[in-house]
DNA sequence: CATGAATGAGAATTCATTCAT
DNA sequence: CATGAATGAATTCTCATTCAT
């Protein structure tokens, strides 16, 4: 039992190191994105040596894709939270869109390197953690994809390819953001959440015109 | 005369030989990645030395920076080019998005890399040259925003932030795409396009339901 | 005391290996010239890899840069030693003679290629660690201005413009070197010193001549 | 013979080409000092191809050196030119001090790289123009040494080693528009001239004292 | 475990030289 | 002869990675 604590004890300080240098790793890739980002400031920032870096990652790929897959898991896991409080598929989506937008910019530098430079995904088609990342992706629009399809299932949203609506709607927020982190607006928040929503809700035609025969 | 001509045949090499690295660079960029293209790979893409490379462009970032631009510069005027063609907001749209996804498909790897490690906007804050591919960027939001505006004005669209949905429909095109170069889905590009235009037209709300009150 | 003693142990083995490095780029500088010194000659000589001479300095110019000063600094504070054993103005003199001469053909190789090629002057106006070079170098000659000075205090020296003397003797001793070097005489040192001296000291003019006159 | 014309009306436009490119060298070494002298800034301050210097030098290392002969080579020939109008030796130095400080002045760029940037010697101590180079800076003290040596002869000067002398006076005027080029002094060439003449004649010691013994 | 000096492969860039036109 | 586009060897500098202490 004393060795079992023991372990257990080392395991929580290396949690702890790995932790301090993936949130090094962040703030150095805030600064100076990811071409600017070199081991050495890392391990600077993080105020260790740059050896004992590889210590804990067996590669430079391996600590930034860590550091990568972090941020996004942190975000994901934050919006759940936050939407898990919201009751209706509408008040979650609003809600949603409203937290993506918020937690961005609050981490503003690392998501705006994050989804500007984002070679996340397409870091090497061949790499392993790279499946990893996307299946991050995937369950985030599929989060989303849930809430659309209750609403469906409620009768509040109309029976369409749901798949397909998450996707546009994370994007759509992902562009809204690049737009917020480029300086192309400075609408509060909640205005731009509130337009995302209505946009998503009501699409774009007059609701006197039935224009869906010539679509589908 | 003999030297107007000669002076042209020397120009008209020239903008031979620069199309000719360009479309190199692109297809390393394919290839390799941003991380990975090298001048001396593009170089060897294009059969050419090292050297030569610098008697056409300044630098490995101007380089690239043309790259990316030419891609960007033949993707929008072709759609632009299709999309004249159409005659209503509508068909022009339905046209846009057609045309997006069937352009990615072409020319696939380098745009996947553009759009998945889109570092191109966030190059440098200051750096000249990213301020011109913002502007080409915009550019193209703004070519759609027109087209949404004149359905507006024609009473088709509701009144609405034009400028939001014109950002939020060519995301949702990027993330259509994104999906479509990362295997997520096989439907054929009109399916894809059928979809987007439907969510675009009339939202996710079920029609019976007027839904607006709670989201302004 | 322990972590004092350890900052001081690791301090002086970084001033060593900035002497190494030194040292081995005097000699490169010495076989190849300043054209042919390049980093990685002056990394094999000082048997270490090319990327350890950059922990030690900037870039290649700061390496060059404090190489000739280092060259100068070691070859004027060995010159005020030894002067500083003579006592009256004119053996000072005498003695500065020597000693310049005598170093001068011990390193032989370094100042042959420092004197002939001195490029370190002229390397750029503008740049900050040129004008430390000419402090160094104008150190030197006010050094001999001083002694000139105090000769003339004494009254063994004739008033004059002891500046323009001081620069006068340096560049004969100078190019007297250089005569050296090039292998245009074989005279021992202290012959070649002897010669100098008397020229600086009684000009060449016959004495019983007295030519002020249409020089003034 | 009109084959022979031919051929010497071709020399002559060689000729000409050859200096053309050579003045040109002048002017871009004087411009951007040894280092920066390329080939093809030569050939644009020329207003030829790159390719045509190759016509008419074999390599870079010939054009520069050639360049640097035809710069010493217009200096010396200059200086004797003018040095034949003075009659006396006392003369012929003044005007040779005075006539070596205002050339340099005029020239003062070229002169200023020249002397201080002055790799022309130590090029290479293999290369076989070194050695030409060599001759025509002996040449030059050779011809100082027999205005020096005349004195002698007419009891102007005293008995003395001659060719010391010679180098002496030649280093001390080098270090004496050294001084003007660095902008360390604002005296005006002929005041110089008269300083270096005073010294070179009188020394330094005063008169009354006759401090030859130590010397010897 | 932690360190950080040392390494050296690799990348960008320059420029003397060649050669087809 | 003249040209100047093309070449590629050579050079500077960076940085991921290793390893002796």
């Amino acid at each position: 039992m004393t060795k079992s604590s023991a372990t257990r004890k080392e395991d929580v300080l290396r949690e702890f190191r790995i932790r301090e240098i993936l949130d090094a790793t962040c703030r150095v890739v805030a600064r100076n994105g990811f071409q600017g980002a070199t081991v050495e400031r890392v391990a600077e920032e993080a105020e260790i040596a740059k050896g004992t870096v590889y210590l804990y990652f067996q590669n430079k790929d391996e600590l930034f894709t860590a550091a990568v897959e972090q941020g996004i898991q942190s975000f994901t896991s934050q919006v759940r939270e936050q939407v898990a409080e919201a009751l209706t598929p509408i008040e979650k989506l609003q809600r949603l869109i409203e937290v993506s937008l918020e937690l961005s910019d609050t981490h503003r530098d690392f998501f705006k390197t994050l989804l500007l430079e984002r070679n996340f995904l397409a870091a090497s088609p061949n790499h392993p953690e790279a499946a990893h990342m996307l299946d991050l992706y995937l369950a985030h629009i599929r989060f989303m994809e849930e809430i659309i399809q209750d609403g469906v299932r409620v009768g509040i949203f109309r029976a369409h390819n749901v798949e397909a609506s998450a996707f546009a709607l994370n994007e759509a927020i992902r562009g809204c953001f690049q737009q917020r982190a480029l300086g192309l607006t400075a609408r509060p928040v909640t205005e731009d959440a509130s337009i995302l929503l209505d946009l998503f809700f009501n699409g774009v035609l007059n609701q006197h015109q039935n224009h869906k025969e010539p679509v589908s």
